[in-house]
DNA sequence: TAAAGGTTACGTCATTTGACGTTTGTGAAG
DNA sequence: CTTCACAAACGTCAAATGACGTAACCTTTA
């Protein structure tokens, strides 16, 4: 869906509100949508939208609570857009949190082999440090990563700690995580890249080399997979 | 609550998700929190997380969602708050959306006189531009965007354009907003101030008038009063 | 002062949820 | 080869949802 993010927002509200109808009146009330209209999109008669919103009905499901947020956004998109113009504006800001897959601190630190072991990866350039500690890692979708975010998005992703370990996802030869990493002046203690089709991009090697950073690809078939052998880490 | 914005994030997912079920594994397994572990805490059978994350059970109320979404943060909190951590980090990025009670863009140009008017509103300085365009308005809580936001952050709040009405709430005396403007080079082409306790700040007014900015004062009780007076422009 | 539009309040009823306990798979660890 | 822990699969049942329709209740506005 295009206005994911409002849309996940509203419902997370609504969810966690200890007064749920409350809170769909609120965005009701936000978008400028009568009770009628609602439930005239949700084919429903207008007194459920009442009983929600004077807590008859106290807990609404999760399809119910998806049906009235899809609902306001689609009235207000027939209208232009108004109000998911200017909250999209608001909502940028968590762009990319779609584009990390996993992250996570250790309790205690790793080593780089121990990471490369569970990742079921292959050493590209740097073999020499195997005994480095690893403080924790962060798997990123490359693709949307690359693409879709700003260089300063781009090192927030990075967390706090400067010694993890970072895996590039959907990879295609791995010129551009490199050089992500290299122009946001990123210091992992490991990078590793998945996905790759064919043979590394010799460039890639290079800056590795040049940055001595320690460089590996994984062998780990589908990146589900790749996810759930790190979470065992720890 | 303390990580009120990944509890939002994993609430709306969960909600939104057609197959809900699926996404509640997904963040159990985020927390590395067993099916046993997570329904001793929720004081429910384990066959109860079963029965939703296969699928049987399809559509959790709000109640429950809630309670899982709840459970799972505070049995990470207590072993460290490893996971928390490390998306809390990444959540960091929507904390200014609550700084903000309203924001809008006009279908018309509206006149800055008509915006006073509706906001019950009061001129403390600039009285001459009573005709000028408004194009939208944004009403945000002073406190927390000016205790809680960085300056990158402020002048985000404000949208594109640059001729809108900026309402502050909650205001003292009107020093730091005035303050906030000029710091961020924000140039709204109106600003209203509500809450003030008894007189405006003459730091406040002579800033005002310096940076030839319309100031006013609304006299509406309540801010959810002002807000929905407010919703009824356009 | 009616009419209109929006909202609340009920009464009713089939379908689901929320919950239990027991049983049946399924890997790892001994 | 067994155990153990984890998860899936049922069967069951009271309570709540999801839904309807109608009547009552407020504000505007004609």
């Amino acid at each position: 869906m295009k206005n994911e993010k409002l849309a996940i927002r509203m419902a997370g509200e609504i969810s966690l509100a200890e007064n749920p109808g409350v809170v769909i009146k609120k965005w009701r009330d936000i978008f400028n949508i009568s009770q009628k209209e609602l439930s005239r999109k949700l084919q429903v008669s207008p007194s459920v939208i009442s009983d929600y919103e004077s807590g008859r009905r106290k807990s609404p499901g999760t399809k119910f609570v998806s049906r009235i947020v899809t609902s306001l956004l689609v009235v207000d998109e027939g209208r232009g857009g108004k109000v998911i113009k200017e909250y999209g504006k608001l909502m940028e800001g968590t762009k990319f949190f779609e584009a990390i897959l996993a992250i996570k601190e250790f309790a205690e630190p790793r080593k780089i082999k121990e990471i490369i072991r569970v990742s079921e990866s292959e050493f590209l350039v740097g073999e020499k440090n195997l005994d480095n500690a690893v403080y924790g890692y962060t798997v990123v979708d490359s693709v949307k990563a690359i693409l879709e975010l700003s260089p300063l998005e781009l090192s927030m992703i990075y967390g706090s700690t400067t010694q993890r370990a970072l895996f590039f996802t959907r990879v295609k030869r791995g010129r551009s995580p490199l050089l992500a990493i290299k122009l946001t002046s990123l210091r992992p203690s490991l990078v590793v890249l998945h996905g790759i089709e064919g043979s590394p991009d010799p460039l890639a090697l290079e800056l590795a080399k040049r940055e001595r950073l320690p460089l590996a690809f994984s062998h780990v078939d589908t990146v589900e997979n790749l996810v759930s052998k790190l979470r065992e880490l720890d």
